[in-house]
DNA sequence: TAGATTGTTAATCGATTAACAATC
DNA sequence: TAGATTGTTAATCGATTAACAATC
């Protein structure tokens, strides 16, 4: 019975932050089953993707009555752990950096961005979207204090590494990274890269592909 | 000679973009030759990763010098057609659409927001960061007229449907869609996804599964 | 029961990695 | 020449798709 710890791929772990929401909708219109096409329809996979995606968590449905959408909710929410929460740091409070704020509101259950930082000493000290900012030298020591374990890094790409250093060495084990280049981080920190321009640039290209209709 | 059309990835479409930039740093700085594992450490891939790609658009380099770097960008930027430039039409002028209209410039070379829109008349008429702000009735002519491929779709996910079959209905054939929802649209649109609640929530899971430290 | 769905297995597809000859 | 790099081919890996028995 001792089972082999499940290979989650890292895509999986994207669907079901996805999955999350729409039960969440699903569950407060009332919706108490679904089938896994239901779920894949919702968000644009497919039902055999679904199915091995819950799979993948050992959640099980029955083929009579696809799954409990409650507790697939609870499931996916304990999986991802998204009932402790967890504190982010933003860094960079630029025109992007506001709009995080603006984003991702402040003090929201499960994702609260609980400080931000500025290298402006004009910007530090100002309270945005409910959200303090901090000047760069209160860093290391904010970070550490309100045991904060993800940082955003909305800076220029010519400072993103020296960010995410300061921030790794306060003791930050994610990055989300808006800036268009690599960042060196030990091997314990996680960085997803979100590249805005790229996506742009790449739905330019297929655009005008497609222009002589 | 008659070469079979080469079948180049989606992903190094993306790829491409990222070495736009790049090249593109480098020449102001002066640099003419590079080799493949210099362009793969200021984009986080690999070598081999770089060569296949380059080799896709039928850029070839040699062993001595490695790559020059103006003929590649001239190459990148030909196939990417950035050189044309396209133009681009926001719609949710939200937290997020100002953002958007922040971060990328109106009239940038390669890509600009030249119309904005939003349901909001308050909003509507308004001039942000130099691009104007319509109303959403008068979204299909403004599209039309000024030729627009590329929509952003920045508003909440229940509106997004409708926003995308206008925008489609108006001429567009690329779709970047910022919320989590999967959008239905003709074949002949590429639409591209960008959930940042979601690349958010993946760090905070790797982040969190990585806390013991 | 009949029918649709679930969970499982085998087959397919694509992309990445590894190995190597050709090049300057 | 020696050495590092390029371009090419074969091998590996993983994920998706397809087929099918089990279930309600």
């Amino acid at each position: 019975m001792c089972s082999v710890p499940a290979p989650i791929s890292e895509k999986t772990i994207g669907r079901l932050s996805l999955y999350r929401r729409v039960l969440d909708r699903l569950l407060r219109e009332g919706v108490e089953n679904l089938y896994s096409h239901q779920l894949a329809s919702s968000t644009g996979g497919t039902a055999a993707q679904v199915r091995r995606d819950l799979m993948s968590i050992g959640f099980t449905g029955s083929p009579a009555r696809g799954y409990r959408v409650q507790e697939l909710l609870n499931r996916i929410n304990d999986f991802l752990g998204v009932t402790d929460g967890v504190g982010v740091a933003l860094v960079g409070v630029g025109n992007l950096g506001r709009a995080l704020l603006a984003y991702f509101p402040y003090r929201r259950p499960s994702l609260s961005i609980i400080a931000a930082f500025d290298r402006d000493p004009e910007r530090a000290g100002r309270v945005i979207n409910g959200c303090r900012c901090y000047a760069m030298e209160e860093l290391v020591p904010v970070v550490r204090e309100q045991n904060i374990l993800v940082g955003i890094v909305a800076v220029p790409a010519a400072e993103a590494q020296n960010v995410a250093t300061a921030l790794t060495e306060a003791g930050v084990t994610g990055l989300l990274n808006f800036a268009p280049t690599p960042l060196r981080v030990p091997a314990h920190v996680r960085v997803e890269y979100l590249d805005m321009t790229m996506s742009l640039e790449k739905v330019a290209y297929f655009a005008r592909q497609r222009k002589p209709m």
